[in-house]
Order: C-alpha cells, then structure tokens, then sequence
DNA sequence: CTAAATAGACAGGCGAGTTGACTACATGGT
DNA sequence: ACCATGTAGTCAACTCGCCTGTCTATTTAG
C-alpha cells in the first residue's frame, strides 16, 4: 500500500523532533540551560570512554576545528576537562566532570520521559513491538546529530 | 528495564538521520541536487495546500524573513510559483509547480526506498507492528525540522 | 636523523538563521 | 468616512555554528 511507508516515515520525523524537544527542555529545567543538541552527542560519545578531540569529531561528522570549539565551551562551562593523553604528548583526552555525568543522566531521563509519553495510548504488547522494531531497524551505527 | 527506553530514542535519532541522508541523497539522484532538507518540509506543506509565507513560516518554526529567503530561493530554480491572493492583496500564495511536484515525489519515494531498507531484517507481522505503533506514538501533528 | 603524518589551535569566511525597521494593505471602532 | 492598530512581505545588519586554510608541536616510518 503506497503512503503508508510515506506516513511511517514522517512519523520518526515527528517523533526525533518530539525526543530532542523533550531532552532539551528536560535538561534546561534540570538546571543546565547552557548546552544544546550536538553537546548531547558528544557527553553520549564520551560517557563510553574519554576521547581525543580528533575522535569526538569523527564521531560528530564534523570538522576537529568545530568539535575544539564545542570542547572549549564545554570545558569552559564545567562539563568537561582536558586531561593529558599517556600515549601521545600532543592529544589532551576529553573526560566528563562530574557535573558532565549529571548533565547526561538528565538526559537520558528526559528521553526516558519522552519515549513514555509516546506510549500513552498503547497497549503493552504494542509498545514491545514498537521497541523492538525500531531497535532491529535502526542497528547500532554511531549516533550523531541529524543533519 | 532501564536502559530500555534509551536504546529506543536513539534508535528514533538513527533512523531520522538515515531518512534524511536517504532523502536527501535520493533527491539529488533524480535531478534536483539544489534542495536541503528545510525545503523538503515546505514541498510537504505546500503539497497539501498552498500558504502564504506567514503560514509557511509558522509551519516551519522559523520567522517569515528566513522563510522568505527560502520562497525566493525556491521560485528562483522553478519549485515554486507567487500567485496573488483573491482574498488579501497584501499576501502572494505560495504554489508547487510541475518541478516542485516532481520533486515532491522523488523525496517520497527515497523515503519509501529508505524505509524499506530499515526492514529488511524483519518479518511481515513485525513490519506491521512497527509502522502501526509509529504512527501510532506519533500522532499528526506539524511536521518540521528537528532542531 | 630526517620526512611525512597527526593532534590541536588560530584566523578568516560563508551561510542560514535572527532582530529591527520599513512600506503596502486590511480591519475594527468611532 | 476616518483614523488607529494590526498584518503580509521585504531590506538591512547582525549572530552563530561550522567550514577551509595555515601554523606549531609531537609522533612515527624509513
């Protein structure tokens, strides 16, 4: 049936516009009004492991000039440091803060908001069906911004 | 279970990326290289009816200076035409023409494409189940840009 | 020990969006 | 009929996020 792949995907659309919507409002009321949708990849990036500033910008899709720029205003801001890298005397790695992991746990718990209040109106078997469907489609590339 | 609801979201964000790079890349295939995704928002708009740039502007969640620029940019490679409105003639409506169709139907179709290539791991009954509970969790609301 | 590659930062530019100011037309109250 | 206020659309100037180009310090291969 024609449209229907048309509705389907205007219907992740929607729902990725809702999910970053409800993220950064929940993480604006959590008290960190300061960062914005790209942030968010990045603390995701880093929270599994520190990274260098060329690695973060590989995982961005950006360019290492952007993603220095990005790191500074997140050092700047307490959510980030730079600690020197062992292995190689010119990389710094990039490190959550203590206030980097609250800032992510926020996140994650405003998505947690998000995706429930897509499941209001549906039964239990359809909710498992909506995850796990969308978990076997999407694989598990890395996560960056949108566009 | 925790954790859940976080695979599920950026499941949501993965999926959205791909439809756009689809899209996007789908687009430029059949011809039309000069479109990005904000003007797909507005194909979508205007193929259900033609709007004014205030109304274009309010769909969009921009202000109607930025979405002026886009009107402009779009009549001037012949996606779109500026025709007076009979009720208001302060106010030009804003029309698809033939090339604003075609490419209206090109982006559907890469998204067609792009959706079917999300399931191709999975069974008919879990296709069905997908497609049913995003539509379901995402309503009808306005389309827009994500961020 | 030198040559090529890489990490990171600085400078300048571009593009998409913003706010502000303005003209033309519409609309409601007197 | 008139004037005050509101709305459609555009021009100008600015901001901001990201880009390309260039540079130094350090690593790595030959």
């Amino acid at each position: 049936m024609p449209g229907d792949e048309w509705s389907t995907a205007t219907a992740v659309l929607r729902l990725g516009s809702k999910l970053v919507d409800g993220i950064q409002q929940g993480v604006a009321a959590a008290g960190f009004p300061d960062v914005r949708p790209v942030h968010g990849f990045a603390f995701v990036r880093l929270s599994e492991a520190p990274a260098t500033t060329a690695q973060l910008a590989q995982h961005l899709g950006i360019t290492k000039q952007a993603t220095s720029e990005i790191a500074q205003y997140l050092v700047d801001r307490g959510y980030l440091t730079r600690v020197p890298d062992p292995t190689d005397r010119r990389a710094r790695l990039l490190v959550l803060t203590d206030r980097g992991r609250s800032c992510t746990r926020a996140a994650q718990a405003a998505a947690s908001r998000t995706v429930h209040s897509w499941e209001q109106d549906l039964t239990d078997g359809q909710k498992a069906a909506l995850r796990d469907g969308l978990v076997a489609a999407a694989g598990s590339g890395r996560l960056r911004p949108a566009w």
